[in-house]
DNA sequence: GATTTATTTGTGCAAATATGCAAATATCAA
DNA sequence: TTGATATTTGCATATTTGCACAAATAAATC
């Protein structure tokens, strides 16, 4: 339960679930500057941020050669959302 | 967004979603001191974060006459969190 | 190797948050 | 009214968190 706590978590801050919908609507990776448009912060924060979502497995860092990327993990986010309505919803 | 970022928020913190649990399981309203039973804190801590839930609209506070419960929105927490999914996996 | 650009990490600070305890409030029963 | 029980609120404190800025790191190009 702790672990989903911290998933909540995780999206439950502005500027990061700024950035998850910045990565929905961008569809591709993106890298950290082009992530920074959405939020009014320091880059060095949205750093943060990613690992911090990262860490949650709701972005996946891609490196490919000299390119760093994020995207976003729209399976596992989607299905962890779920599971928790159903749970709620179906449980008597 | 940042009404969404506050509901997540809410439930992102692991007392809080322990209470929501014991609501979920016990199907009733319930009163502080039975959801006391659920989170080793403060039965005033309990209060605050059931107020917190509250604000968030995750419960509801039910006063019937001398008995004050709380119950949980099912529906509305169902509902939130499946939108979020569905505008994830959607939105290409 | 030096320079540039992108990203992460170290550090310190201010604000927010979670908590316990005590006091206040509410409600019912005797 | 008094007493008992349940709940909330005031207050103080410790911890966490979001942030900016500077420095460090990584990778590519000159």
């Amino acid at each position: 339960m702790q672990k989903l706590a911290d998933f909540l978590k995780a999206l439950g801050e502005f500027n990061r679930l700024s950035l998850v919908y910045k990565l929905c609507q961008c569809g591709n990776p993106q890298n950290v500057m082009c992530l920074c448009e959405c939020c009014d912060v320091d880059a060095s924060v949205v750093s943060r941020h990613l690992k911090i979502l990262a860490e949650q497995g709701i972005v996946k860092l891609e490196k490919k050669g000299r390119e760093r990327t994020y995207a976003l993990d729209k399976e596992n986010v989607a299905k962890t959302l779920r599971a928790l309505a159903d749970k709620i919803e179906m449980e008597h």
